[in-house]
This record gives structure tokens, C-alpha cells and sequence, in this order.
DNA sequence: CTGCTAACCTAATCATGGG
DNA sequence: CCCATGATTAGGTTAGCAG
């Protein structure tokens, strides 16, 4: 194949291992400075920091441990719908109508960009990687879910699943 | 081959910021 | 206030590697 879709596999050692699931167990919802925090101590991205920790919910089931004090407050407590974990997220990313038109090219042509793709794009934009990622599942999931706006016509699915074998590889260059 | 788990996806939802 | 859209989540799929 040209090139990985996908990146490659991370493998923490024992010692990253033990940092996050101490972590994990005294708080599975980090904040994105916790996030960050760790992903200095292991000495890895602040992604792959969010993805084990996604996967580590999905998977193992942690003492429905919200948080160690956390106790609603009744006046309203409202425990209906709200994050777990605290307000400490990442802040929004404004993206400048070039970088928006830079994505928005890239997506027509490649709405499933691999690993390559997305770093190339991230770098060519000024941007992390992952809030390209991001970009790119909130484009698609929008579109899956506005197309039964217009009736009129293109919605082609290819039925697409799983395999996405496009590469980017764009030698795009051509403007400029 | 099987089990574990990182990477990735969708859909829903939370949340921010501009009109 | 409301809407467009970025960030985060749950839960499910794909795939690399050790046993």
C-alpha cells in the first residue's frame, strides 16, 4: 500500500501504563489540562492521551465514579445531560475562512483522509492534527445528517464501510 | 486462532460565540 | 435569544500484536 491509513499503533510501556490507569481510576473524565498533564508525563500526544481514556470508559467498567465529591446540588441539579467531567475543555478553535476553505476542498475530495492526509493538511493549515480529525467527523457526521434537506439530487452513498483505502497523496500543489 | 486494545467511526449532545 | 459549529461522549468496528 502507498501509504497507513491509520496511525500506527501506539504501544505504552508499563510505566505509561501505570501513570494512566492511576490517572484513570482517580478521575476517568479528565480535563483538557489534565489531558495535557499527562500527555507530558508520558511523553506522548494529548490525542492519544484522549483516546485511551475512550477506550479505557468503553471498555473496563470503572466505579461509576463521577467525581469524588460531586454530590448534586438539589437546588436544580440537573444530572440529566451534562458533562462529567468539568467545564475544563479545550477552547474552540476559530478556523479563518482560508483554513475553512482548505478543509472544506480537501473534503470533497477525500472525506475519509488518512493519517498522511490529515498531517498534511494540519501542517499546510497551522492546525493540530486532531482538531482536523475532529473537523473532518463533525463535516461528515453534518452531512449525513442535513442530507435529507435538499431532495434534490447527488446523495450517492457508496455504501462505503469500513474499508477506506483512499489515501491521500494529493500532490494537490497545483495552485499556488 | 484468540484476546486485548489502539485507532477510528457515527450519532448525539454539550458548549461557545457571533448575528 | 438562537443558530452554526467545535469539543466530547458512548458505543461499535477495524486492525496490530502477543500468547
Amino acid at each position: 500500500m502507498p501509504a497507513k491509513c491509520r496511525r500506527s499503533r501506539t504501544k505504552f510501556t508499563e510505566e505509561q501504563l501505570k501513570i494512566l490507569i492511576d490517572a484513570f481510576n482517580q478521575k476517568p473524565y479528565p480535563g483538557y489540562a489534565a489531558k495535557k498533564r499527562l500527555a507530558l508525563q508520558v511523553n506522548t500526544e494529548e490525542s492519544r492521551i484522549q483516546i485511551w481514556f475512550q477506550n479505557r470508559r468503553a471498555r473496563h467498567q470503572f466505579p461509576k465514579r463521577p467525581e469524588e465529591h460531586l454530590d448534586a446540588r438539589q437546588g436544580r441539579g440537573p444530572p440529566a445531560g451534562q458533562t462529567p467531567g468539568r467545564g475544563d475543555r479545550r477552547s474552540r478553535t476559530s478556523y479563518t475562512n482560508s483554513q475553512l476553505q482548505t478543509l472544506i476542498e480537501e473534503f470533497k475530495v477525500n472525506p475519509y483522509p488518512g493519517i498522511d492526509s490529515r498531517e498534511k493538511l494540519a501542517k499546510e493549515i497551522g492546525v493540530p492534527e486532531s482538531r482536523v480529525q475532529v473537523w473532518f467527523q463533525n463535516r461528515r457526521s453534518r452531512q449525513n445528517t442535513q442530507k435529507e434537506r435538499e431532495p434534490g439530487e447527488a446523495v450517492d452513498q457508496g455504501q462505503n464501510q469500513g474499508q477506506d483505502l483512499r489515501d491521500g497523496t494529493v500532490q494537490g500543489t497545483a495552485t499556488t
